[in-house]
DNA sequence: ATGAAAGCGCTAACAG
DNA sequence: CTGTTAGCGCTTTCAT
């Protein structure tokens, strides 16, 4: 036999370097003193006297130990970690690749970094796998959860947050549900969309979106109810989100609709941008001819031609609002869902 | 404080409803067979009879019993999670938002996903933190790491790589590096943006991005070694890639220098679709009297005003890439990096 | 095929 | 202030 050919680290200290410290049992024997001393040390408890801390730390350092964190996980019993849920279930070709998911992701991030924990991401497809909520709740490795969107699992996330306190949900409120929400009032938002657009001049409507999705479905309820109050007609042209489909979809309502309709309300500023291309290729004016309103106001949002009309959710303050809620749930409190006003921003596509 | 003493000897088996069954113990008592054998069981070990393994899994259904994965991962010195570290450094108000990141990231969550891991996301202060990389590394949550950007970390990175393998990283390659890494030719992609913007018969060209990030400077070489070829000078417009800063700071390069130049090299599809947005602001047609060329083709290239001549850099390919070498690098192969081909995207920009 | 028992590496109660 | 010790809940020899 001949050398094990393993990468050892190079010793920087032939002196102390002879087998690595991995372990606090290990720091411990170097350092002549417990365990429980390093422990408390390490953990920066004011009861160990100043030299004794002092000389644990530096030889830490020395020796790049640094904790175990699942051991430490499992003897603590909390994880230092939030499990982040993407359920894709309404439309199982969305993937991650969201782009408003993604920004509120991206948020998120910010907000539980800042709060001092990791986040851990799981995509779930709900119809593949009808134990998802428990499953991830269950393992033991998050101290608490967000769900990023209820897809069609309205129903599983409610029993759920009947037995699971440390929960929250990105998605649409209903009446006197139990599970913790944040979201817009999309019904409101729906109306704002809808009363521009008929101000704007618009007499033969459209809603461009998925309906069977819970907050699109609000989102729609809200500008029907406008339309009607004026008497407007409003058709649906139902699509996907997947941008493959997204785009051929969209293409091809124009080609029927376009010459019939003079206002459109798209469900998402992605399907506004994608309707806003294709009126372009078609050589039909906006707003002039067909006014477009979309929903969220994603930073680019500003930067189409032309600069879009939208309803603005404010993903940052409802992501710190989740994560906020979050952690006063895991205190212990109780907590009522928030729902922030959407407010109509006007540029120049109605 | 006392010890977490939750399970006092409560009432003696009533029905089975009245203690939850929370660990294997629990389970192995109500089944009448030791812990040993119910781990076996629900890990599918074909050693276990068939009747006990039924009963044992039965059990389990009924009493939504779920192994505590910390627990497992402790023992079994693995966890089925990877961590994706997120270096904020070269421009610390850049927040995870960004959109290329964020288009990575979901395809990343994809790849893994279909592997059976999960994600762990770490957004990291690079100089906040010198330890960045080792704290993730060491805590033992993860089995490797994949990091989204080289930032202006490659030499620390460069180090670590040296004594720990499962690691990958996305960003730019250089000669004789050592970190495994995966990401696009942005040399040869500068080029091409080049190639195409003197093609299109410009002739005082400008460089739009941040030149002091690793694989934006590569772009930058890249495209310069085409104009000094042409003998067409190129300026540099410095930006940050902070979503607000951008966006002043491209205006104000708009109103400095639109009228001296008539090719630009955007170093991402953000900047050069806000860069559109403030030509268009200015009544500077595109491409007649300002040739613009972007880089990434995300998804939204597409729907610009006019539609975004952009080098491709192939996403989602790069993404599974990342995964795929990662897990054979946890499988103990060796890799090498893996270079990709952009590709220009010929549209209405340029 | 199953049980008994020894830990994975760390923390915290308890006793000095 | 520090050492001792008993686990956190699970997996895996080693016996039987």
């Amino acid at each position: 036999m001949s050398e094990p050919d393993t990468d050892r680290p190079a010793a920087p200290d032939a002196a102390t370097a002879d087998r690595p410290v991995r372990t606090l049992a290990d720091l411990a024997r170097i350092a002549g003193v417990s365990t429980g001393t390093v422990s408390r040390a390490l953990a920066g408890k004011s009861v160990v006297k100043g030299d004794t801390r002092k000389k644990i730390e530096a030889l830490a350092q020395q020796h790049g130990f640094r904790l175990n964190q699942v051991a430490s996980n499992l003897r603590r019993q909390r994880t230092g970690v939030i499990g982040i849920a993407i359920p894709l279930g309404h439309d199982r070709r969305q993937q991650v690749s969201d782009a408003f998911f993604m920004t509120l992701l991206g948020y998120l991030a910010d907000a539980l970094t800042e709060k001092g924990y990791d986040l851990m991401l799981r995509r779930v497809i709900p119809d593949r796998d009808e134990d998802w909520l428990d499953r991830f709740i269950g393992s033991g490795m998050v101290d608490g959860v967000l769900v990023i969107g209820q897809s069609d699992q309205f129903a599983r996330i409610e029993e759920v947050a009947g037995r699971y306190r440390p929960m929250v949900v990105w998605g649409n409120h209903q009446e006197g549900q139990r599970h913790c929400v944040v979201g817009s009032d999309n019904r409101l938002g729906g109306k704002q969309a809808a009363e521009r657009l008929i101000a704007q001049g618009a007499r033969r409507l459209a809603f461009l979106g998925d309906p069977t999705a819970t907050e699109f479905a609000a989102r729609y309820t809200g500008a029907k109810s406008v339309a009607d109050a004026h008497d407007v007609p409003m058709i649906t042209l139902p699509t996907h989100l997947a941008p493959d489909r997204m785009a051929k979809e969209v293409a091809s309502h124009m080609d029927q609709h376009a010459g019939a309709i003079d206002g459109i309300f798209a469900a998402t500023d992605i399907l506004a941008m994608v309707c806003l291309a294709e009126l372009a290729g078609r050589q039909i004016a906006v707003p002039d001819d067909i006014r477009v309103v979309g929903f969220d106001d994603l930073p680019l949002a500003e930067q189409t031609a032309p600069p879009l009309t939208t309803v603005r959710q404010d993903i940052r303050a409802g992501a710190f609002g989740m994560v906020d809620l979050l952690l006063r749930r895991l205190a212990g409190e109780e907590t009522e869902s928030l729902v922030m006003q959407p407010e109509l921003v006007v540029r120049q596509s109605a």
